[in-house]
DNA sequence: TACGCTTTTTGCAGCGCTGCAAAGCAAAGC
DNA sequence: GCTTTGCTTTGCAGCGCTGCAAAAAGCGTA
């Protein structure tokens, strides 16, 4: 393998110092037309690539951006991440995906103990093991954007929506249909499931707002927001002696998961039981029935989220955390609706 | 913020030298208990961290892998790269992410043009856009391995299944269980759809097996694999004066797509139509009805493929470029054997 | 022609680490 | 006591690029 052609060799073929040529490289203002070319030209000639790792040690930034997210085949996040990729490299960054299983060691790892420190510039994160005092305790010199989960302590800038609003309008959706026995799947009642508990609170509210009392044996915790999540809590809440005729679940997967367990047992969704999940995902669009569902604004929760970072990252003090706030809207589909003729 | 602690700093209160230090922070041989331990002392005392950079700028080496696909939101990709990461982290590697969206001067940009060369020391590669003689024409010094579609030209391994047998197999499934007019949606024959096209070779010979023509109007073209596509073709299907009373699909995707259309019209799946996907997606599992589908041994793929280009970073003479396969199986749910629990 | 000012180009010193080869040193052999 | 052998440790020269500050070159004006 021949080595490769450095700075110093195009300088050395265009008659001009390194340093010019890296000037024109990199597109630096005052560098006379005339030099631009002759070095230009030695670049093509030489067939010159930049060698990226000297570049980022002599800058001291590496030009990529790490996410991290729990389950990667989460389709929500994979969805998401397809967004974050589009947008960051537009602002010529690469993305580092990486994944946790949600293990707090391991999300530990990539925000507080520095040993890929300055693999990245900044990390947009979505945590699912660590509280907010593990969140608290991390390296403080990494430009960070939290997603989900977790709200801002002000060294952050935390983006999602508004999970209670949300919620409280599924919720309030299933009541306006003339539901009576409604049921929630999805609860983390413990320190970290701040996301899951704004959407219980949300279940709440709106049954408050109408004036009833939810049954708490229907509120079903669940480990995860998966598929088998959500079918094996259906399966408990069918067997209770009054089902409910009613679920919010806390994802789609969770819907479907549920959904799946209805039909299998020979009832109808939505005429027994009426389904709402959360994310809108692309599953939700074609099952059978479709999924009305809680959609997030998910462009933009990726563009706010990169958009802040790269902020975070090039400037020299950082800026206060924010608590940003994408827009959501209910969608109407056939799980609460029946059927339409044909697809959407 | 204060300057990062380096290998020098550690090294003067330890009283060594700094490539002693180095050689502890390493691991390496060679270095007494005594030595190591003062080191190690003073590593802790400074909270010294290796700068990553300037490790990579000094060996010439990332330790990142890529894996570039089309699409980061389709299950079969997203599924896969959860076992590749998990894969690559063992051996020290991190994973670097890109999606293409399928264009072809973008998957060029990753593996000839070299302006993002160093980053990565190798590539698992998923094309899409590029045919056969574009991927020739790449940085032979880049190590790589190819998923899905094109050949291994003996420069790089190509990691896959079977594909002609495997839908082959479907087929005949298709065939055994009485149906007789049965359509295939997904081939794609131009240059760059070598992967559908070995599924259609696969899908004629079930026939020509059976002794049964195939109807040329039941093969339907999709520029991709996904869910609108699926249910688009379906529609088409649906509409011909005969149409199809069982389909294959060339992705779970597809069948989804398929059976939403299908089942939207008022059609059971499978008693009017039994469907076949391929790629066995956890959506598949819990769909209305479960779906009938090939299932490619993904964490193996995934193994194989990091294991194959570790080899290749790794060793100074490129390693011969094998074609790899790894195992599949026919996977029978409902959407081709009618509903497990209460038949409604 | 000289002077002050702006624009362009240059030289050099790192960025923090590792490869290489030589130096140091202790135990073993003659 | 002196050489040989084998393990430890060291010094130094980069890896290829950019930041900084100073030098050089233009340029208009006195």
């Amino acid at each position: 393998m021949r080595r490769e052609v450095t700075l110093r060799d195009v300088a050395e073929l265009a008659g001009v110092s390194s340093r010019t040529v890296s000037n024109v490289v990199n597109g630096y203002a005052n560098v006379t037309e005339r030099t631009r070319e002759r070095v230009q030209r030695a670049v093509e000639q030489l067939g010159y690539r930049p060698n990226v790792l000297a570049r980022n040690l002599a800058q001291g930034r590496s030009g990529q951006i790490a996410v991290v997210v729990p389950y990667l085949d989460t389709p929500y996040f994979s969805e998401l991440l397809q967004s974050v990729i589009r947008t960051a490299r537009v602002s010529g960054y690469n993305v580092l995906i990486d994944q946790t299983d949600g293990d707090p060691e391991h999300e530990r790892a990539f925000i507080a103990d520095g040993s890929r420190r300055l693999l990245f510039d900044g990390v947009i994160f979505s945590p699912l093991g660590l509280d907010q005092q593990a969140l608290a305790s991390r390296d403080h010199n990494l430009p960070l954007v939290v997603l989900g989960e977790r709200s801002s302590d002000g060294s952050f800038d935390h983006v999602g929506i508004d999970d209670v609003a949300a919620s409280r309008q599924a919720t309030e959706h299933l009541i306006d249909m003339g539901r009576k026995r409604i049921a929630a799947i999805g609860d983390q009642p413990y320190a970290t499931g701040e996301a899951a508990q704004r959407r219980t609170r949300g279940f709440r509210e709106a049954h408050a707002a109408r004036g009833i009392t939810p049954r708490e044996d229907l509120i079903i915790s669940t480990p995860r927001f998966n598929r088998p999540d959500g079918a094996h809590a259906m399966e408990h809440l069918l067997s209770l002696a009054e089902p409910p005729d009613a679920v919010f679940c806390y994802s789609d997967l969770v819907a479907l998961g549920a959904i799946r367990t209805i039909v299998s047992r020979g009832l109808r969704v939505p005429e027994d039981v009426a389904v709402v999940g959360y994310d809108d995902i692309e599953d939700g669009r074609f099952s059978n029935p479709t999924v009305t569902t809680i959609s997030p604004d998910k462009e933009m929760i990726a563009a706010t989220a990169v958009e802040r970072l790269l902020l975070r990252i090039r400037s020299s003090t950082p800026p206060p955390g924010l608590e940003l706030c994408a827009p959501h809207r209910l969608i109407i589909r056939e799980s609460t609706a029946g059927r339409t003729p044909t697809a959407r």
